[in-house]
DNA sequence: ACAAACAACTTGTATATACAAGCATGTATA
DNA sequence: TATACATGCTTGTATATACAAGTTGTTTGT
């Protein structure tokens, strides 16, 4: 087993990543329950030909993304999928929400901008000097604002991407396919505040009704390139869930 | 964040856990700051004569934990240290406030109650046929109110729980301490709501106020043990810090 | 029937090695 | 001078191997 075999490559992932989405994937499809054990890492080794820390690098970033969980001497154990809003979690939130009617609707399509003074993250020279692509986003589930969501960009090496169609796509998904940008981590700010006029109009909610506000700052896999958000969330009906 | 033993046992531990514990220290103590590089992989590597996947494991538990970033060609940076509430890192709020003057009140002392109904998390028969320690406390910051916490324990085999003190003490501290329970994760459910008179009188703010409430089950290195805790929070001043 | 001992699994830790990919800094060339 | 390239560093990925430690089920001895 010497090179890589260059033409079934998926997205040039490596190895270890390929095992990771195809394992997620599974649990995700249910081909995995709660509770199940996944196949050995033995198992995994023959199975799709790769070596022990190989797999069970995959292994790990499924435990850090809370999917599985490890027992020594037992295995790999299917953990519950989140039922809430999984938007805690960096992989997405599109995908935890499996069954419920997810949209995404535009409000400010993506426009460069100038940074807002006094920003809520610190902001390096190349991001002041580079502008950000602005824009937000209402999400709606089954019909019914949850998030109201506004987004800063650095516009770094970003080739069309105020031209493209947000609608109902994630936007890391976006970042992700078009862009080769994976988002790999964070901070966030969390805070209780009350609803002023614009957001009531927005979640449809009263005036001082209390609202989630998070701010957030992504780091990708461009070193260069972090992606910002403060995100208004309504949770009288729905809370954020999350795992650590 | 995962919490880890203190460094009174760095007998038993594994050698990729000291070397963490290590570089833990060393950033937290100031002799690495924002923006160093640590050494080298593989300077590590003869320093503390480990192999590369040894270091590599400790670091990417640091990397895990938040306390650096690593960028392919140029090495491990340390980032900053959080400057928030970091209680969305389960290692224990005490640890990362640090200079801040964080005192902890009791105000209902731990003692044996039945569940509540409809409890915030399923529970498992020995659960239920176990009951729970029940205990309230508040957290000031410099003699601010800032969180009010209930904490719901299964009463299986922790002798002498109720009868403990824990002024000023983590209750996650007291458990890894005396019973060699450590907490290795869990989930947890957020949102903001509107505070209510007992919250009021608590936290010292007004009724209608937003607060951030957490509902968190964490599970530990036993595996029929989980702690369960509600969470209020003031965040008018402070927000909630947390990496992800 | 019961309990201790064992065997056969599992994951955890660790070594040793190799090459690929990315970054920084030099030096040689245009 | 300025660009291109070469070099030597860094981390990233992957293989191969070995033994430790924990869990589970079976076998064996009483």
């Amino acid at each position: 087993m010497v090179a890589r075999p260059e033409k079934g490559q998926e997205k040039g992932m490596p190895q270890y990543r390929r095992l990771y989405e195809v394992l997620r994937r599974h649990i995700n499809e249910g081909v995995y329950n709660e509770g199940d054990l996944l196949p050995s890492e033995n198992e995994l080794c023959s199975v799709y030909g790769l070596t022990r820390p190989t797999v069970r690098q995959a292994l790990s970033e499924l435990v850090s993304d809370g999917y599985i969980s490890k027992q020594q001497g037992r295995g790999s154990i299917v953990n519950k999928l989140p039922q809430g809003i999984g938007i805690l979690s960096v992989s997405g939130t599109t995908s935890a929400l499996k069954n419920k009617n997810l949209k995404t609707r535009i409000i400010v399509k993506p426009a460069m901008r100038p940074w807002p003074e006094g920003f809520m993250f610190r902001l390096s020279d190349l991001e002041l000097e580079s502008g950000c692509i602005y824009m937000t986003r209402l999400r709606l589930l089954d019909d019914e604002p949850i998030f109201y969501d506004i987004s800063f960009i650095p516009a770094i090496n970003l080739p069309r991407f105020t031209s493209r169609s947000y609608e109902n796509r994630s936007l890391f998904e976006i970042l992700r396919r078009e862009y080769q940008v994976e988002i790999k981590g964070g901070e966030q700010r969390i805070r209780a505040i009350k609803a002023d006029d614009e957001l009531c109009s927005w979640l449809r909610i009263r005036p001082g009704d209390p609202v989630l506000h998070m701010e957030r700052k992504m780091v990708t896999n461009r070193p260069d390139l972090k992606v910002y958000s403060s995100i208004y969330c309504n949770t009288r009906f729905h809370s954020i869930y999350g795992t650590f």
